[in-house]
DNA sequence: CTACGGCTTCAAGTGAACGTGAAGTCAAGA
DNA sequence: TCTTGACTTCACGTTCACTTGAAGCCGTAG
């Protein structure tokens, strides 16, 4: 099983030929190696591509994986890359956690509220304007 | 203050006029009177707009808010009808949270880890490809 | 008169992560 | 030989919630 093609790497992988293709042309695979025009590979790429799937659980964009192995083949990231990156992505991990929390108080409430007409709702008046601070207007950016 | 223009609207309620005016095009808010060609609103939108703005943070789309106050003006909506799709949505914003657990709960075990290739570690080697059902192969959806 | 600010419309752009379709190459099998 | 299946590249489509741009109307202030 030395020498896969595209197809035999993304069934192992779990993944579709395109997204392999895919994560070359964005810099999350090395160029692969063509014999007749068509890639070849061997085992190695099924652990960048297990660190690549363990990167997507945790967060990361596929840019941002980019950066974490650029500069290295299939064989192994930098550690102290992954540390950084991975303390950063914990904390907004851990907003996206307490935004969830609110969204769920927030429907629990809307829920045990039960008032008839949603316009006179104590909630919805909490949540008109958020506390627009003094100064210059300056329009909301996206979020 | 009777009557409105969009841009009055917008600054009342934190948006931008061109979002007010997405709104109306996406069935989110009905369309406005027009004096020369312009919009005018009177208060009453300020309670749509709060009730879309509370339905957004809780994670509604902008789809299942237009099928929310979808056959109402702006004054009010269907009770039963936000009872039954913020049930669901509570479904989801749980399923949410357990994923940005697991998020977290993957993070700082490779955190803890600390190995010095991640190409061996425990966590990337659990990974690899999440337990595919026998059958004949059908390639995996997006998500 | 001219400039200005705010309004109108419609069309197209943004970013993320691929998916899809066209058009063509290539080797193996009946 | 013809067909099948897997592969190639390239470019455009998809979804979401807007934003931005172009081109133009309208009232007012200088």
């Amino acid at each position: 099983m030395g020498e896969m093609t595209i197809g035999e790497v993304a069934a192992h992988a779990g993944l579709r030929a395109s997204t392999v293709r895919y994560y070359e042309a964005a810099g999350v695979l090395p160029p692969a190696a063509r014999v007749g025009g068509q890639r070849r590979y061997d085992e190695a790429v099924l652990a960048r591509l297990a660190v690549v799937r363990l990167a997507r659980e945790v967060g990361f964009s596929i840019a941002e994986i980019r950066d974490l192995v650029d500069g290295f083949d299939t064989t192994g990231i930098a550690p102290e890359r992954w540390q950084e990156m991975a303390r950063r992505k914990l904390a907004e991990v851990e907003a996206l956690a307490q935004r969830a929390e609110r969204m769920r108080l927030l429907l629990e409430a809307s829920l045990a509220c039960g008032c008839l007409t949603l316009d006179t709702c104590q909630l919805v008046l909490d949540s008109r304007v958020p506390a627009q601070p003094a100064g210059p207007a300056s329009p909301p950016q996206a979020g």
